[in-house]
DNA sequence: CCGCGTCCTTAACTTTTGTTGGAACCGGGA
DNA sequence: TCCCGGTTCCAACAAAAGTTAAGGACGCGG
């Protein structure tokens, strides 16, 4: 894969929040990049790792998930392609969960001494990696809301409508339709409940014609009603350079 | 109140996960803040609102929280003195949730201004800063698992066992007691439950010999049942300079 | 093309949590 | 002192979610 390729997303995304110059650009252009092919259902890095690098996925999807003594697992976060969902390894060496992939996946790999060199040369790169790992933070507080507060149908249609919209940003809708590569065991991961209950949630929203979901792929029947179940503001994820 | 005592409680609290310099030290010392009393359950930041300073706990106990459409609140996270719980407003400048007091507090302002320019001279004190960005996400993702996956009585425990090793590390702690300032209804608010079942909960846990909660106190009679009910790690909060 | 494993699906039943409404308690202000 | 508002506490009932168990669909590899 050419190196253009494997660092466009990422560019692109920056420049989504922050406002990038072509300095910027090339300072990351020359940050080494290793990448490596991941099989689905991989670990990553693993809770209680110390991690040396920073993994910039390039194709595919991952999940960031702890588990609890008891065994339960719940799923943090999903990433897609263009996003580097361990920055906060550069500064919290030992990870307090674990990062691993959904789907096969194109990982690249920059290891921390060069993000931190890029750090102490430029601040405008580092305050982009910064605001970066900050949006982070606003979409844990958002999962925090959404696990605790709504109804396990708005729960599901909130986790759906907010990655259909970021991965809007990188261009992966099609049409009405979208990819959510999860099974229904980690869609209940994802929402705090179990795998049967997730089943009986699904067959919901999809009696009431809100959305489909199959083979990991979401299609959206009613737009207005699906909005309107999933109570999403999409304030929190910060997606404009904002002053 | 003098300087010092204002700062003091920050510096203590950046060593703890931070190598810090005398330099930076000086650095912080310098930086002007201007005091305010606020009474209990005032707003401090409003979701949506544009903050130009940040805040830092002098003295007094802050939550921040979101409210959803329906009207029910989520507590994301409790902070105590010394800490600065609207860092993230930094580079996030649009507030996605509101940061209030729980008691009457000291708040000190350090403008956004200043903590840029501190920011540009010192990668070293970014760097602290960052990596307390970082703690307050890792906070925020155990909070996700506590509200979750564990059963009501574990998210209480939980909760009271964070809020306690944070209040060790600024010596808070009266023998086997501690201060934690909430009603019934935000401790439902934090654990995702109702206030008639915080209440359920909290007599449980009374009733079982394990920790006693009476107006804004915490005392725990059995250690050994109470970190078992907890199942609390403390590895997240990355408590110690790590390398 | 068959067999196997994973995932999806469903039913019946249990447990947890929410809802409603009301009583007791408590502290602060008139 | 007494009253008032906010807590705390509780019971009865309803709804949501967990548990267990089992059949069916589907894709993959032999």
């Amino acid at each position: 894969m050419p190196s253009d390729t494997i660092r466009a997303a990422l560019i692109r995304r920056l420049r989504v929040s922050s406002a990038i110059t072509d300095e910027d650009i090339k300072e990351i252009e020359a940050l080494p990049i290793s990448v490596r092919q991941y099989p689905a259902e991989m670990a990553v890095v693993r809770d209680g790792e110390r991690a040396t690098d920073c993994c910039l996925i390039v194709d595919g999807f991952c999940a960031r998930s702890k588990t609890i003594a008891s065994g339960k697992r719940q799923i943090l976060s999903l990433h897609i392609p263009g996003e580097i969902p361990d920055l906060m390894s550069l500064f919290l060496h030992v990870m307090d969960h674990d990062l691993s992939t959904l789907t096969p996946a194109t990982l690249g790999f920059i290891s921390h001494d060069n993000l931190q060199k890029l750090h102490r040369r430029s601040p405008e790169v580092a305050e982009m990696f910064w605001r970066d790992t900050l949006t982070d933070a606003a979409m844990f507080r958002e999962w925090i809301v959404n696990v605790g507060q709504r109804p396990a149908p708005a729960r599901l249609a909130h986790v759906m409508i907010e990655l259909r919209e970021r991965l809007r940003l990188i261009g992966r809708l099609d049409g009405d339709s979208f990819e959510m590569p999860l099974t229904q065991e980690q869609i209940g991961e994802a929402l705090g409940i179990t795998a049967v209950h997730a089943n009986r949630v699904i067959k919901q929203v999809r009696q009431d014609g809100i959305v489909e979901f199959n083979r990991g792929r979401v299609t959206v029947l009613d737009e207005r009603k699906f909005q309107e179940l999933a109570d999403f503001d999409g304030r929190y994820l910060h997606q404009s350079p904002t002053l």
